[in-house]
DNA sequence: GTACAAAGTTAGAAGAGTCAAACAAATGTA
DNA sequence: TACATTTGTTTGACTCTTCTAACTTTGTAC
């Protein structure tokens, strides 16, 4: 907490530290992705031990950033949440650029970002947003927060819930690991692709699948979950 | 310090922090800028007490950052100039990138480069320097060090040693405060600019220049003072 | 409905980075 | 040379983030 004086007016600017941005960021994750968020999960997500995390709980509760009881699931406030969210902001559109406009490739930006999202400088992303012109989703096509914390999802199938004879749009992806990601180069699978499916084996769900100029690739249900699809 | 393993090989990383960073990177600068630095000096130039100076003395001595005596004047190690220098190429990368890839204004590049100056990927400094064309000074026309820490420094001389009638290429400015900046800016006055020398009032050692579009543009001595030029 | 395992909390400690107060050395001045 | 000022160091304390050890609560299996 320190004070900020703008032309006589002082105001009270709460910067939530990097260690706090990291929590905060876990906690809006995990409930996007499984709703009701223990200590435990917490703790195990960001590798700190559940006394630590019991802890900096009561300290974002004290900030109106978390809503905090004992023994009781984590809720973020709407102000922890909109935090959160303008840190995830900051870490897609950073994606974004370092693929866009510096020529990495999507499983290499996830480290980098990680790291500039912490970067306090509002013209500095805002220049990033005009610069990709205002992108709606980051190169794995996920969702990019809006200046205001208000996030968009599509309504995205996978492609493991498809059925034989469909053809569809390849829109985003569920894991972003580098393997994974690598695994998808390797196979020319990008986002924005069409797919047709042509074939799943009953016995282990794999699809057979063409795009491009392949035809008849095998993908395993491991994979086909993890890709979100558009029918087209 | 932690274990960084590549292919079964275990290396030592030992990582500076932020913190240390800074320290580092002021103790560079102040050497560079008055030759022997005193704790007292990096104290007011960081706005750390004394005491807290003299203990990361201490422990950067202890990284072998630092040659450090009691009641001696400070210098860094070979080892502690080079990180230093790598932490400076970071940040004069970064300033030339936001400048030129970004569309900032020259005034505007410091504040959000000390922040980026402490990201830790190789790939991305190395990504903005290719992008840039592997320049050598930064939008200031400071020199940018190289990948192992050298820095080539040329021969300026500052604007306000010139004589009447010489026409010289500014090539870098010695303060680069955002007010400077904006004064230049004002004038017009950027690196490169042809100035030619029409005539100093002995009386404050005020110059009367042309350049450009402008003819018999007066700068204070404090100005050309700050004006480093190349002859042409 | 007890008993046990899992999850969560409390208490105490440690390291990093910071400070103020008090003391010591070095330096400049009379 | 001696005193005063500046500079530097030591000490002890505080905040932040982390940990381990010990204890408590919750929920589940029998």
């Amino acid at each position: 907490m320190y004070l900020c004086r703008i032309n006589k007016i002082v105001i009270f600017v709460c910067m939530n530290s990097l260690t706090e941005e990291n929590y905060l960021k876990a906690l809006y994750a995990l409930g996007n992705e499984k709703g009701e968020v223990n200590v435990n999960d917490l703790s195990r997500r960001l590798e700190i031990k559940m006394p630590t995390v019991t802890s900096m709980m009561k300290k974002l509760a004290a900030k109106k950033l978390v809503h905090y009881e004992s023994y009781k699931p984590l809720r973020l406030t709407e102000k922890g949440r909109k935090e959160a969210a303008l840190i995830i902001r900051k870490h897609r559109l950073t994606e974004m650029f370092l693929v866009e406009k510096m020529g990495f490739g999507w499983e290499d930006v996830h480290p980098i970002a990680e790291q500039v999202e912490h970067i306090q400088s509002v013209p500095f992303f805002e220049k990033m947003d005009q610069l990709l012109g205002y992108p709606k989703v980051d190169p794995h096509g996920s969702p990019i927060p809006d200046r205001n914390g208000k996030v968009v999802w599509k309504e995205y199938q996978k492609l493991s819930e498809c059925k034989v004879g469909e053809t569809v749009k390849l829109s985003a992806v569920i894991n972003t690991s580098e393997d994974f990601l690598r695994f998808l180069n390797s196979r020319e699978i990008h986002l924005g692709l069409k797919v047709k499916i042509k074939a799943i084996e009953s016995f282990d769900r794999s699809m057979k699948v063409s795009y491009a100029k392949r035809s008849d690739e095998i993908l395993s249900h491991i994979v086909s979950d993890r890709l979100l699809v558009e029918k087209i």
